[in-house]
DNA sequence: GTGGTCTAGACCACC
DNA sequence: GTGGTCTAGACCACG
């Protein structure tokens, strides 16, 4: 099973975290299914170019917030997501990153409609990018 | 003088983040105008209750920035913010925060008009909060 | 042959110790009778849904603690079990469960008859749930 | 602060979370009180003969669980618990570990008043040796 | 000084 | 083969 993660270098954000919150967005839209058997932690750290114990950290975390299921000997699993969890997780994902920017907006005195206008711009960019 | 900075004692986020941030806000936004003499170091780090060295390092960060001036055994001075650079700054923060926003929807899969919504709701609710 | 096991895939416990336990059980608390032919490994394998490497090495631990008895190409029979072995493994096995849960009481600082209580009302409901 | 901790060499139960399970009851128990600066990393593992790794993973741990709070460059501090969570907390421990143990006695086919006969007598036993 | 991240590599238990 | 634990040691960021 390939899994689709990019790996930003250069970036200040911890490996493991990068990691972390990509899988836990797949798991969480649905990309990949429950019951799902994901890479052994030493393949996936080779895919990924980094150590196993990294990756073995990412499971782990993610097993903890119950995203994961993991059985010694036979490998991890996506486990159950109730649907209730799914969209209150999303929602509030997304709503706790729009809060943060639009307190940045706030902060630096940027009025309603200027901000409102710059939000419609970028959102237009970012989804025809992703077509 | 005294300046109005909030600390956040269980984020992730440096203290010294957390001031530089705020500080860059007051100064950009021209809440503390050109000229102003700011607290000294001491004085400052007795106020946020935190270390002398990590107003140290927000004074100097913000002066390699051209945004601090320091005169040895006068003090740190809010230095000349051409208006170019106070909007660029404006544009630039505020982009990047709602850059990441959308791109945290994208990843879980949220439409364009779901976040849309959600964003102006949010905006309504601080900005009615902020008067 | 019907063997009544419960398989729990989210406990932390290993599979082949669920089995392991339970099959003891079984044998100790006189459910399965001496000169019994359990099931063959791969049948039972099938029934509990888990490998044959498992219930191989549930067998032959239980063969080395004197439990079981295996005749080439004929099956594995348990064992004659001495009715000393059977109120020792009762008593110690208890007693061993109790002691590790006063234990808990203890390092929480439970009071004894708090602890009593909380015990008094755990069997009650138990028991009850058997009948 | 000296933090009286009892590691078990020859225990199959992993190091860390022996660590875990006895700070987490120290805390939970009110012995170490809230805002208490626990030793630095290097010098607990130095006590505890450990690897700083395995002290690091016991703070995280229990910072995931809300119990402990950490900041960088100053050390790992104990955080407020709330009284309700901390009963809650005592007798949720307690109750699965009396549960688990009178579980065994049913699988055993241990008699009601056995039960209670055996675990009167280990209670006092162990409060007694506890004074 | 503090914690935070990451590595390489070992050894064990489980399936 | 799988995951689970632990080590020693490095390097960075924070106060």
């Amino acid at each position: 099973m390939w899994i689709p993660i990019q790996i930003n270098e250069n970036s200040a954000e911890p490996l493991y975290h990068q990691i972390e919150t990509q899988l836990k967005s797949l798991i969480i839209s649905g990309v990949i299914t429950e019951g799902t058997l994901l890479p052994s932690i030493r393949e996936f750290a080779g895919e990924l170019k980094c150590s196993v114990i990294t990756v073995r950290r990412v499971y782990q975390d993610l097993e903890n917030e119950g995203l994961l299921r993991t059985r010694q000997g036979t490998g991890t699993f996506v486990s159950h997501v109730g649907e209730g969890t799914m969209e209150g997780y999303k929602r509030e994902t997304v709503r706790k990153a729009l809060e943060s920017a639009v307190e940045v907006g706030l902060s630096v005195q940027c009025s309603e409609t200027e901000l409102a206008e710059l939000f419609m711009e970028i959102v237009k960019d970012k989804y025809k990018a992703q077509e």
